[in-house]
DNA sequence: GTCACCAGCGTTTTT
DNA sequence: CGCTGGTGAC
């Protein structure tokens, strides 16, 4: 070890054993990093990928492999940070040569447009996102006439989530239906023939789909010559959070590293929460075995985020899970003050409670950018977000709907994947439908006509003008010439969709005035991307977050409130959290309470909800709360039970508080009992018995 | 063929 | 509620 890597004396033991493994030597065997909660994994592994570099490794050598693009980034950033002061480099220097950091999505769109040629696919495919494919589902759906009224077979959405489901956890569908999606199990010819036709329509067009670019990886990795060439790429492969990997994504990691040579996985199988993706904790539990010599694994114990107290109740929610790498987190953050159990009366006390502790600790001086609301599921944070609004208290949110969900948005896109692509049939059918007139019908046709020519582009030139489509149709045919003809400048081109947009954006919504704000903000980031193609590819992979039309969104720079998902909370921490909705039917939500597997993960969501919070932790348990969208009955209240991962016995480990607090009631407000009316004995009287 | 209107159904989490 | 598919007017 160099001498001067004294950033190796702030890390712990078990922390130092994982950075080191096998780092000098020319072979390093596979290693497994059992990460608990808070234990330091993000910079563990930031710390070893900086060892490696120290140590002589070529960064562009270095394939690391995180669960978000946000992940990636921090990881770059902190190895630079580590890795840049002992190299004495100009910052920047290492971090521009880590180029392979990002998903596995990610990084298998770029592998494949690099490859395309020697495996038969065009590079210039677009990507498709979850709607698209599902948009493309539906199409095809319909060509084979699945969709009559009588028959009421699986919607777009179900079938696409099957599809995915088939391809994610390789396993064939009839195993898939049963398990998975039992109610369909009848429709396991039909679905047989549209997945086999979808798969066509998608190559036809040159699109894929997210799974797709797993699954042509994982196709490559399959022929020896194209294999040998793309692990020849890499030295090392790192994978975080590997409990969220699939069976499709543990498959490509082996044919990159057969022997596990250089590989490094990390992750928590406690806090394996994406199992709806397919992700399974076999992956992380099967992976010493998965090499002869077994893999070494190295286990974080030791917690340095959360109190002890909060550690407490955390790890009890946590041991009555059934099957998992046992570890016992510890931490020395010692505290009189457990995490509070808040029963209010109903949502709208939830919301207040919340935002009154949010100020309190403000006053405190914890800025609201070290607090954190989560939430089971999105569209559990809408009452607090108007009351956040309403007290002026600025707050960003996470999960739930993107940016890119918005109609305007899809459409402008639209428009720009289908000059990138004009076989893109989904991009098409949609930009078509925009103009006045036409409909799926005519959309259809013209469509049919640019697919059969050799030239699609000029076969839309040549396409009759639908009557009522007007001038709409020339400026559109205008624009598609010049976009795929690459006659205009990127990102200027997004500018001139946007004036053929204008008019349609105009006649179809009320609220042009926000919609044009998003417009002008889609301007702002196509502006920093090289090419539409790149522009394109990174959008669908890494959509925006929020969207920033309501006013109130803070500026960067400002102090703001974090509302999040569970789910989109990974791997973040805050001084203080509250929990909302910690009631059965939220955690665990009413739709993951099927099977036991599903309930094991609705478990984990909890302890990684509470595992985020530093010194404060707040769980919510509203005892009456209003659920909308409910199979029967239609909106209802319901009287709500305290979530079944926090039974009575753990309760010591808890603080049980009632708010607002009870006050008692002054004997001169109560009801004169000569003017309370005994109303059973009218009704009694109705019957002359009384 | 398009479009406006209506009825009935299903509903989480995300690359 | 919002989406999807059906119906009838043009």
């Amino acid at each position: 070890m160099p001498a001067d890597a004294i950033y190796l004396e702030m890390l712990n033991p078990e922390q130092r054993q994982a950075v080191e493994h096998g780092v000098g030597t020319n072979a390093p065997g596979p290693l497994l990093v059992i990460a608990g909660a808070g234990s330091g994994k993000t910079n563990t592994l930031a710390h070893r990928v900086a060892h490696l570099v120290v140590n002589g490794a070529d960064p562009r050598r270095i394939l690391l492999l995180t669960f978000s693009r946000r992940a990636a980034s921090e990881m770059s950033r902190r190895v630079e940070r580590i890795a840049g002061k002992v190299l004495g480099v100009s910052s920047g220097a290492v971090t521009d040569s880590l180029t392979w950091a990002g998903t596995f999505h990610g990084i298998g769109a770029r592998l494949l447009r690099e490859h395309a040629r020697e495996i038969g696919l065009d590079p210039a495919f677009t990507i498709h996102d979850r709607e698209d494919s599902a948009d493309l589902m539906n199409l095809v759906r319909h060509e084979l006439a699945l969709s009559s009224a009588a028959s009421r077979f699986p919607t777009k959405g179900t079938c696409l989530a099957i599809y995915s489901r088939v391809v994610n956890a390789q396993e064939d569908l009839a195993q898939v239906l049963k398990t998975v999606f039992p109610w369909c199990a009848m429709w396991a010819e039909q679905l047989r023939s549209l997945f086999a036709a979808y798969v066509e329509a998608k190559q036809r067009q040159n699109v894929l789909d997210y799974d797709d670019l797993l699954l042509y990886w994982a196709g490559m990795m399959a022929e020896p010559t194209i294999a040998g060439v793309v692990s020849g790429r890499f030295d090392h492969v790192l994978v975080d959070e590997y409990q969220d990997t699939n069976r499709l994504q543990s498959s490509v990691l082996l044919a990159m590293r057969p022997n596990g040579q250089g590989v490094t996985v990390v992750g928590d199988d406690a806090q394996s929460i994406y199992s709806f993706r397919a992700a399974t904790v076999r992956n992380i539990l099967d992976f010493p075995t998965a090499f002869a010599p077994p893999a070494r694994i190295v286990t974080l114990e030791r917690n340095y985020r959360s109190t002890q107290p909060i550690l407490a109740a955390a790890n009890a929610v946590i041991e009555k899970a059934s099957e998992r790498f046992t570890k016992n987190l510890w931490s020395d953050r010692t505290s009189e003050a457990k995490p509070l159990l808040v029963t209010v009366k109903d949502e709208a006390d939830q919301v207040r409670y919340v935002s009154e502790k949010i100020l309190e600790a403000r006053e405190g001086g914890v800025l609201l950018k070290e607090q954190a609301v989560l939430f089971r599921t999105s569209s559990h944070s809408g009452p607090l977000e108007i009351e956040l609004t309403r007290r002026n208290i600025p707050f960003v949110k996470f999960g739930g709907l993107k940016f890119l969900d918005a109609a305007h948005i899809k459409d402008l896109l639209a428009i720009l994947r289908w000059a990138e692509n004009p076989r893109d049939r989904v991009a098409g059918f949609r930009v078509l439908q925009l103009l006045p007139g036409i409909g799926p019908g005519i959309a259809g046709r013209v469509l049919d006509a640019m697919e059969t020519g050799p030239d699609p582009v000029w076969a839309l030139q040549e396409a009759p003008a639908p009557a009522k489509a007007g001038e709409a149709w020339t400026g559109l045919v205008e624009l598609m010439v010049r976009l795929s003809g690459r006659e205009v400048v990127w990102p200027i081109e997004l500018g001139h969709a946007r004036l053929w947009y204008q008019p349609m954006l105009e006649a179809t919504y009320e609220d042009v005035q926000v919609r044009q704000a998003d417009i002008v903000q889609l301007e702002q980031i196509a502006a920093g991307y090289a090419s539409r193609d790149r522009f394109l590819t990174e959008l669908t992979l890494d959509p925006p977050d929020a969207t920033s039309d309501r006013p109130g969104v803070p500026s960067r720079d400002e102090d703001y409130l974090i509302l999040s998902t569970i789910h989109s909370a990974k791997g973040q921490e805050w001084k203080a959290v509250h929990v909302l909705n910690v009631v059965d039917g939220c955690i665990p939500s009413d739709l993951g309470a099927g099977t036991s597997d599903e309930l094991e993960e609705e478990r984990r969501l909890l302890y990684v909800a509470m595992t985020r919070a530093r010194d404060e932790l707040h769980l919510l348990l509203p005892q009456r709360f209003y659920v909308t969208q409910q199979t029967r009955n239609g909106d209802r209240h319901l009287y709500a039970q305290r979530t079944r991962f926090i039974p009575r016995a753990m309760t010591p480990l808890f603080e049980d508080i009632l708010w607002p607090p009870v006050t008692p009631i002054r004997a001169d407000l109560q009801p004169a009992s000569a003017a309370t009316v005994d109303l059973g004995a009218k009704m009694r009287g109705m019957w002359g018995a009384g």
